[in-house]
RNA sequence: GGAGGGAUAGCGAAGUGGUCAAACGCGGCAGACUGUAAAUCUGUUCCUUCGGGUUCCAUGGUUCAAAUCCAUGUCCCUCCA
């Protein structure tokens, strides 16, 4: 079943909006915030867990899953859903930030890109077509094109190439689309250039997509201001009816500004990955449980918080788990952080419903950086 | 009782005359992480007022120079009886 989106109400003072859509019988919500679970798994967290965050729609990686297990075996499984025991929505990635994360320059051409597989050195091609394939195959429920993903101080000139071959590569990938279930998404580049990202839109929504993602943003250390002039660069030429993902993003103010932006989906492996290094998201900002202070903390990360983590476990303990390696420390964070991220999109909609989201950020933001909190 | 081996920073362990405040690993302390080649990576870890000061079981000695060579002592280990 495709599933079918609508804008529910519009923020008064900003771009954001509430939509929702349903799945399986449910309704759904955005501004959505969706975990990573590249190779069909949310690092060392059930589907149940998982679910106990209030999580929506979760990812899965096109690339990662061609290698491992082989997108034929997870088809011969019946699909994703079936694979890996998820019920609710499933996004696979392209394979697109692949491009930019494993292949060199010299990699791209016009027909694909020459991977060397990262597991046994094999050279492999990923073309827009493939790409489209394995994820008809995995039956995910939201497909991405296939794109190339440049890092965002790439020059002018090569932004501007690369965009237009994406376009292309974003044709035939809707030419080869034969999912009817699934959606699928085409995906704006640009840099923090308005013109690019003007005509990457443009070109974009004239092929015709179900949903549009923004790419190339939070992947070169670039400032905060230019990721937030892709973000209103882009959705200010994207159908207003449509879905707009920031794909990668992320902290949490970059959601908040993305949201104020028009953004309604948000991925980002930062909640699992700081778990598995020994970091918390809290209201008054990151930290450090590896931290010496906290070994005789015997409250919880948070006392506002709802999660399984805070409700029974304490900061002592934790930071004792991850000091020692434990998984469970790991996956205690986990569940912490992501329904973290997702609290915060649940506060964001009722702002948004309230026409309140510019109050939200600006105490947000006194909160999580401190009262002399400069945009950099 | 006899023969041999050893003692190096919080721990393990290199180093066997100068380039040694002493490799490396662990542990400790801190930092980074944004569509996951990331349970990874980086820095730091004797003291310091950043000039320097004090170290390699202890004490004495050889030498211009000692963790390194010699003597004595202390402790530990292995094998034989």
């Amino acid at each position: 079943m495709k599933l079918e989106f609508k804008v529910k109400k519009e923020e008064k003072y900003t771009k954001a909006r509430v939509g929702e859509f349903i799945y399986n019988g449910k309704v759904y919500e955005t501004p959505m915030f969706m975990p990573v679970g590249t190779q069909a798994t949310v690092k060392t967290l059930s589907p149940e867990e998982v679910t106990s965050c209030h999580a929506g729609i979760i990812l899965a990686n096109t690339y990662h899953l061609w290698l491992r297990p082989g997108e034929n075996i997870v088809a011969a499984a019946g699909g994703l859903h079936k694979f890996m025991n998820f019920n609710g929505p499933i996004l696979t990635d392209s394979g697109g930030f692949q491009v930019f994360s494993l292949a060199k320059p010299k990699d791209i051409s016009e027909e694909g890109v020459l991977f060397k597989n990262h597991i046994n050195g094999d050279k492999l091609l990923l073309t827009p077509e493939k790409s489209i394939e394995i994820q008809n195959k995995l039956d995910s429920d939201i497909a991405m094109s296939f794109d190339e993903c440049p890092p965002a101080s790439a020059s002018y000139d090569y932004l501007k190439n690369s965009i237009e071959r994406t376009i292309r590569w974003a044709k035939r990938g809707k030419e080869a689309h034969k999912n009817e279930n699934q959606m699928l998404f085409g995906i704006i580049q640009g840099g923090a250039h308005e013109d690019l990202r003007k005509f990457s839109a443009l070109e974009t929504v004239k092929i015709g997509f179900d949903g549009y993602s923004i790419g190339g943003v939070a992947n070169d250390h670039e400032s905060k201001r230019d990721m937030y002039k892709a973000f209103e660069f882009s959705t200010k030429y994207l159908p207003e009816d449509k879905l707009r993902y920031a794909m990668g993003i992320g902290e949490p103010i970059d959601i908040l500004e993305g949201v104020i932006r028009g953004i309604d989906l948000f991925d980002c492996v930062s909640p699992t990955r700081l778990a598995r290094h020994g970091h918390a998201l809290t209201k008054y900002g990151k930290i450090n449980l590896k931290n010496a202070k906290y070994k005789e903390d015997f409250t919880p990360i948070s006392k506002e918080c709802d999660c399984y983590t805070c409700k029974n476990y304490t900061k002592a303990y934790i930071k004792h788990l991850i000091a020692c390696e434990e998984t469970f420390g790991a996956r205690l964070l986990s569940i912490h952080n992501i329904r973290f991220l997702i609290k915060l999109t649940e506060e964001i909609r009722e702002a948004i419903k309230k026409d309140t989201l510019l109050d939200y950020r600006d105490e947000f933001i006194r909160n999580y950086f401190g009262e002399d909190y400069e945009e950099k």
